[in-house]
RNA sequence: GGCUCCGUAGCUCAAUGGAUAGAGCAAUUGCCUUCUAAGCAAUAGGUUACUGGUUCGAUCCCAGUCGGAGUCACCA
């Protein structure tokens, strides 16, 4: 039990004796009490000054005085401000709470105590799911990022996690980089070429677009309308010929595209090493497309979707409040909403989880709405109810959207490299050349990813980011490498205690001293922690988790800058002091974890 | 136009319906002979887009207005 559920208790009682008002009491209603207030934990009484007739201060100073004289145990003393009922609690019930905390690090997952969400115990996770016809940029970056936390998250509040990557790997759009390779390649390879593999594909996508501009813009002088020259494209239909050659599996089609793909991969799996996301299941498009056809025959049956004249099939949702959305065309084959139908099944038989978590862009809300409708009003597949679209904001350049198609990216590559050579250049200037090569450079890796991967993080996924190009991610702040810093300070300050041979580990706290206002500070955050990590569980939400660690690391470095350590001469203190420093480094690291983030021993 | 999301300091972002709305950048000013200055302290910066409603109390919930983004394909 926690603290707060036993204050909840302990008042509950308290009202209970004095007024013979039975109610309870939630853990949410005891808050934290501002830290310009004194007091550990705030019960707010306004809301019973009705129902007991009296009026604030007089109901809070008469459960203070009642809670004071019946829990001395537990409870030091309260002050009232207006109807709020500030309780301050015993340090010595911090220190019992504090040893918890330390036995959860070392204690194996099934023995710790599981903080049961709304979740129950196998859930699934997809994030990336990229086109093979470019390589990721910085859209790809956040939603890797976002899914590869969450699935750190969940898992740290001891659930079992299947983390699935679905590569769209056929299609249009690759045939249009196959298009591209055959006529302008002249057998260009990863090897031969020194690009790296999903970058060269992308280089013919994009001769494609530029090849398809061209053409356009001829029929546009002989006054055909976009929509018309679009038609009447002859690259276009050669694209669209050869995805017909894939489809009957023609083997030369077939060995270009396993070739290209192989490449980007090849390329696909650097990006992602670096970025340090990982995946249990990849699914390819190529050999699940098919699927759901079968559901949509089988709901033509049933009566829940119907067929047009011209053979098309489609689900009304009108009396849902949507439209008409298409599910077979004309011709037979599926589209976007058939195929994931049919992965959503496919991946319910595969792992039964109890959820199933899609990290996607927000541009698809729409699409998941109308997803998770069919299957559970149309196909009545109860597992449509597990389907959870955790959805994103877009990255948002200054001068609007990333576009592919008017080379208006930022490349995941290049950013990753870029950001290493500025945590390399940062670095430098500050003239810390205490390091071998091989240090140095796992140093500025750390840096420079932990910097992308915090400036990502920190921000509520549900809106949109702004990044400048033109400006670096930021070292100060509300950043990684301050957190990393703050780190790398405690980890200094430990090494330090042991050549001085002080042992800070066992300490008894019995015979007590009063803790000072930043230790306590310190306590009471680190005893934060586990409530901040299932609320981000809860709601899929990393940013709490780096907003709780920045306040950490800030506090700390106030501890560190005001408070002497080695200079105290109560060597209790001195003690308490270093293993809270501890503490404070074994939780910045496990919240740095979650979002792939490495911290350095020293910096 | 319908639906969804967003609107908080000059900029980037915080704030389970609670107290005087907080940080970081940028600006000004102090602090390296003192456990790492990627730090700390201080000053300045706000009608939380607007108007109503709900209640002891609203940045938060509801309705409407105004701005911005997304979406409404026989693309994925």
């Amino acid at each position: 039990m926690n603290l707060q559920q036993t204050l909840a208790n302990h008042i509950q009682n308290t009202l209970f004796e004095l007024y013979n008002f039975s109610t309870k009491i939630d853990v949410n209603i005891i808050q934290k009490t501002k830290k310009e207030f004194e007091g550990d934990f705030t019960f707010v009484v306004f809301p019973y000054t009705k129902e007991l007739g009296r009026p604030p201060e007089l109901l809070a100073h008469e459960i203070g005085q009642q809670l004071v004289k019946n829990y001395p145990e537990f409870i030091d003393g309260f002050n009232v401000i207006k109807g709020f009922l500030n309780i301050s609690l015993r340090d010595r019930v911090w220190f019992t709470e504090r040893e918890v905390v330390e036995t959860w690090h070392a204690a194996p997952l099934a023995e710790r105590e599981i903080v049961e969400t709304c979740f129950a115990a196998s859930l699934l996770v997809e994030y990336s799911s990229p086109n093979t016809n470019k390589p990721l940029h910085l859209g790809h970056i956040r939603n890797n990022l976002l899914g590869n936390a969450i699935g750190n998250i969940l898992e740290a509040c001891g659930k079992k996690i299947v983390r699935v990557n679905l590569v769209n790997d056929r299609g249009i759009h690759i045939c249009k980089s196959m298009w591209a390779w055959l006529k302008f390649g002249n057998n260009e390879t990863p090897d031969s070429s020194g690009i790296k593999g999903d970058h060269l594909v992308g280089k013919y996508y994009v001769l494609f677009n530029k090849a398809l501009k061209k053409e356009i813009a001829e029929w546009g002088s002989q006054g055909y309308s976009e929509e018309e020259a679009q038609k009447k494209s002859q690259i276009l239909k050669e694209a669209q010929e050869m995805l017909q050659k894939w489809e009957e599996n023609d083997p030369e089609t077939r060995r270009i595209w396993a070739q290209m793909n192989n490449w980007v991969y090849a390329g696909f799996d650097k990006t992602y090493q670096r970025l340090g996301v990982r995946f249990d299941k990849i699914y390819y498009e190529s050999e699940t497309y098919l699927l759901g056809k079968e559901m949509v025959e089988e709901g033509l049956k049933t009566g829940a979707f119907y067929q047009k004249l011209d053979g098309s099939v489609w689900v009304d949702l009108s009396e849902e409040g949507l439209d008409e959305k298409l599910l077979l065309r004309t011709d037979g084959t599926s589209v976007y909403m058939t195929q994931d139908l049919g992965t959503a099944q496919q991946r319910y038989n595969d792992y039964q989880p109890q959820k199933m978590i899609y990290v996607v862009g927000n541009e698809q809300n729409y699409h998941f709405g109308v997803l998770k409708l069919i299957l559970r009003k149309k196909l009545h597949k109860n597992f449509g109810d597990h389907i959870e679209h955790l959805s994103y904001g877009m990255v948002e350049l200054p001068f609007g959207k990333m576009k592919s198609r008017e080379g208006t990216v930022v490349d995941a590559d290049d950013l990753m490299e870029a950001m290493f050579q500025e945590a390399k250049t940062t670095t430098e200037a500050l003239g810390k050349f205490d390091f071998e090569e091989e240090e140095a450079r796992k140093l500025y890796e750390m840096l420079g990813m932990g910097a992308l991967k915090y400036f990502i993080l920190k921000v509520d996924p549900k809106k949109n980011i702004l990044f400048n190009p033109e400006e670096s991610i930021d070292f100060n702040g509300n950043t990684a490498p301050f957190i990393q810093y703050t780190y790398a300070r405690i980890k200094s300050l430990i090494r330090k205690a042991e050549e001085h041979k002080i042992s800070y580990q066992d300490i008894s706290f019995s015979n007590g001293f009063k803790l000072g206002k930043q230790e306590k500070e310190l306590l009471k955050l680190l005893y934060d922690f586990e409530s901040i990590l299932s609320n981000a569980a809860e709601t899929l939400n990393p940013a709490l988790v780096a907003n709780y660690t920045f306040e950490l690391a800030k506090e700390f470095n106030r501890f560190y800058q005001e408070t002497p350590i080695f200079k105290e001469t109560i060597i209790q203190l001195r003690n308490l002091r270093l293993q809270i420093a501890e503490n404070c480094a074994q939780t910045i690291k496990r919240a740095m974890k979650l979002f792939g983030i490495e911290v350095p021993e020293k910096m």
